[in-house]
DNA sequence: GTATAGTGTAATCAAAATGATTATAGTGAT
DNA sequence: ATCACTATAATCATTTTGATTACACTATAC
């Protein structure tokens, strides 16, 4: 992108901010960018500074890119000039989750951005404690005793080893060790109750992250359904499709889960209908050996030539 | 909870600081809450500020909340005690978007705090500044006009009035007046190429974001499946069910995407067969005359009594 | 047209936060 | 015991920020 340049000619003046001034900075740029405006007061009531240093930061953000900026005097707003290129870098994925959870920069609560993004509710929600906890014994390398409601069996204690917490976008779980069946298995977090964390480190070797299936990327050919989608141009564009096919190297563990989300037909000869399978497995042959593939739509086991 | 108390006890304390010192203290909460532990370099680097700066900071935590901190003289590290209670509070769904997200507070870029959190892989990833465009549009009240490339008749130009921008969980579309059709419509954003803002205002009122689909809100009863759940007391912990019963209101135009998004078996005996239905719609009168439904599970309208 | 309120710039000085330095102390490795 | 590393705590210099003031511009009400 041409911004870049941008970017490296005024890097080092950027660089000698102070973190402060440069988050001030980088939240007039995200104004400008999404909102294609910015005025003073809103820059004091979200940093919660006086009017002199608002002035000043923008007065410093125009130094540093004289070409964004258009003054709207009728408004008294700043406005982003047609020539605007941003003067910091923004991660997509990240960049969009800010977006669609009101995440602004700056400490937890502080001013949400009331940008116009909405989705569906989001209806599985872990106890973020919970999380904390799990998170911390995994960063420590602690086992952790849980009450767990699972569906067949209802709620029991039981002892993991966890290694990794998983959004797999339908639900949250934990992957760990499990030492009552000896087994790596995920855990749904909503159904974990009452984590402890225990003092003792883990001492058996195969308990820690070393499974077979964690470690194996699987890599996926996928392409445009063949039969189900009139333009196939259309679906190139929405995955970012190089010579209409899409590659992923995926955890072997997690591949069950993404082909679910994303309606991937895992069929031998793409023949599951309907509109929603927009989407064809190629190499399904990749899928030989892992586990959790259920849940993949259309997978036959059986049908798979060796 | 009764961190609130707490909370309440130290906040004339904590309004009184610097918006950049809270934030430094906001980080050191959360990083006991979910690493558990703390030490003076992480501060340094986070904030790029001198380790004098770093040891007032956390001597200022300890007098805010000093039973939250225990100092461990070997690893000097501060630990979380075991009677932390967090100093500020989160907001579940924006706490995980930043775990899941790996988004720290501050400003874009810099350091992302390791966390063992892992997603699968994102597919549908549209432009950022494509979004930008279309956020500032919705924002001014402005029409666009767009090269769309649609799955039915391939590339071309569109005119529409856009007024919200949504996430279903599987892709980002706007919603917005199609002034080739006359009506409202959703574009997968990206499918959308060559946004260009018109200075035009809307002008006619049957563009505006008065739409009777867009503010009908729909009330929706779900529980546990009925015929493929051995313990819904795992299916309510998982969806916070009172009584057994979820009731959620939901725009009418973001219904399918819901219902589909969670596996919710909409047939009307509860009839759908899968470990993936977990779900039923005890109440899909209500679902009469929404549009979108052919996405539904199990959803048949010849089915309905009226 | 003329006040008035609101918002912005710019300069000045005071207050506060931060950086740099120094002395001191504890831990772990060698 | 020595060394490297990290931390505290106090001091003073530097930088950033806040508050005040004078001034300019625009929209609104009169």
């Amino acid at each position: 992108m041409s911004f870049v340049s941008d970017k490296v000619k005024n890097s080092d003046a950027i660089e000698k901010l102070t973190f402060a001034q440069k988050q001030r900075l980088s939240f007039i740029d995200f104004s400008l960018l999404f909102k294609g405006s910015i005025n003073r007061k809103e820059l004091t009531e979200k940093f919660e500074m006086g009017m002199a240093n608002a002035t000043r930061d923008l007065a410093l953000y125009r130094e540093l890119a004289p070409n964004n900026i258009d003054f709207n005097a009728q408004d008294r707003t700043y406005l982003q000039s047609k020539s605007f290129k941003p003067l910091f870098s923004y991660n997509s994925k990240q960049t969009l989750a800010k977006l669609a959870n009101k995440i602004s920069d700056g400490f937890d609560g502080v001013m949400e951005i009331p940008f116009p993004v909405d989705a569906p509710n989001q209806l599985n929600v872990p106890d973020i404690f919970i999380v904390a906890k799990i998170v911390q014994a995994i960063l420590k390398k602690k086992p952790i005793s849980i009450i767990y409601t699972s569906l067949s069996s209802g709620s029991k204690a039981r002892e993991i080893v966890p290694h990794t917490i998983v959004d797999n976008g339908l639900r949250w779980h934990v992957r760990g060790f499990d030492r009552n069946t000896g087994e790596f298995r995920d855990f749904v977090l909503t159904r974990i109750s009452k984590v402890t964390i225990k003092d003792l480190t883990v001492e058996q070797p195969e308990e820690e992250i070393n499974e077979h299936q964690w470690f194996r990327m699987m890599g996926l050919v996928i392409v445009p359904h063949p039969n189900n989608v009139g333009y196939p141009q259309a679906i190139m564009r929405d995955y970012g499709m190089d010579n209409g096919v899409l590659e992923l190297k995926v955890r072997a563990e997690l591949v069950g889960y993404l082909l679910r989300r994303w309606n991937i037909d895992c069929s031998k000869e793409a023949t599951l209908k309907g509109g929603e399978y927009q989407l064809w497995l190629k190499n399904r042959i990749t899928l030989y050996g892992a586990e959790n593939l259920v849940i993949a739509p259309g997978y036959d086991e059986s049908e798979l030539e060796h």
